[in-house]
DNA sequence: ATGAATGCAAAGTATTTGCAGTCTA
DNA sequence: TAGACTGCAAATACTTTGCATTCAT
């Protein structure tokens, strides 16, 4: 019942390609397009939810107060560039241990968390220096 | 010339209290309206980013689309208690030696970081399992 | 013919800006 | 009296929802 979710299975497919890592609302239309296939935000807003809640992608929200979505994967951390303004995939930082050490010693429960680092990513580290 | 910053100066003073570690443009508003300081709500933002271009304040956005704002200061990573809202300040998890690691490793050049940690705070922690 | 998927339009939420008026050095 | 500060209203930016339609089962 129902019929082909058209658009989810674009995104999914769109979200595996280079160009992006993480890709806002607006990057995943435009990459539709580019793709010739047209879709109205609010459907690529409603599937990349869906996508999101069904476990498949992942949704971050930046400083810049865009929601960036990612395929989900292996957990990692992020490099937001200064330059590009890519949203770049980098391995984890933090130990397990870490969070050990830091419960007992505040009394707080961690049970995830996110990294964003400033910086250039290794296109751009050659480049000029920052923009901004 | 000019006068003075009667909102800025009460905003400063407003983040000194403990009620909030980071607050939102509404709690600010609302901290001032309960100090008796009624101020319009555009003016707080402008004298909330103003603090932050001096460098007295700095403004974090969190997944939940809502900026947040801290008293400037030492480095410190956050936890947003998945109870009770809050964004508490804790010690930083990373080491420097950390970025100097990732940097060889993955070409890129880290300036900054923010960590936000996802969790019970020391408050709710011995309190029920989270909401959410 | 049922229910998921889509498009279009409209609403919602949080932030940001324009402008005129105010106050103090 | 120049220039920073404020309030009010309006504009933005981005996200989210309502509703009618379409389509595959």
């Amino acid at each position: 019942m129902g019929r082909t979710p058209r658009i989810s299975t674009a995104l999914l497919s769109l979200m595996k390609r280079p160009e992006h890592h993480a890709w806002t609302l607006d990057d995943l239309q435009a990459g539709l397009a580019r793709r010739a296939v047209a879709a109205d935000f609010s459907t690529v807003f409603r599937a990349a939810e869906k996508l999101v809640a069904a476990g498949l992608a992942a949704k971050l929200m930046l400083d810049d107060g865009r929601a960036r979505f990612e395929l989900a994967g292996a957990h990692h951390d992020h490099l937001h560039c200064t330059r590009c303004d890519e949203l770049v995939a980098v391995p984890c930082v933090i130990g397990r241990e870490a969070f050990a050490g830091l419960e007992a010693e505040t009394g707080i429960a961690v049970s995830e968390h996110r990294v964003v680092l400033g910086g250039l990513c290794a296109t751009c580290r050659p480049l000029e220096p920052a923009r901004r």
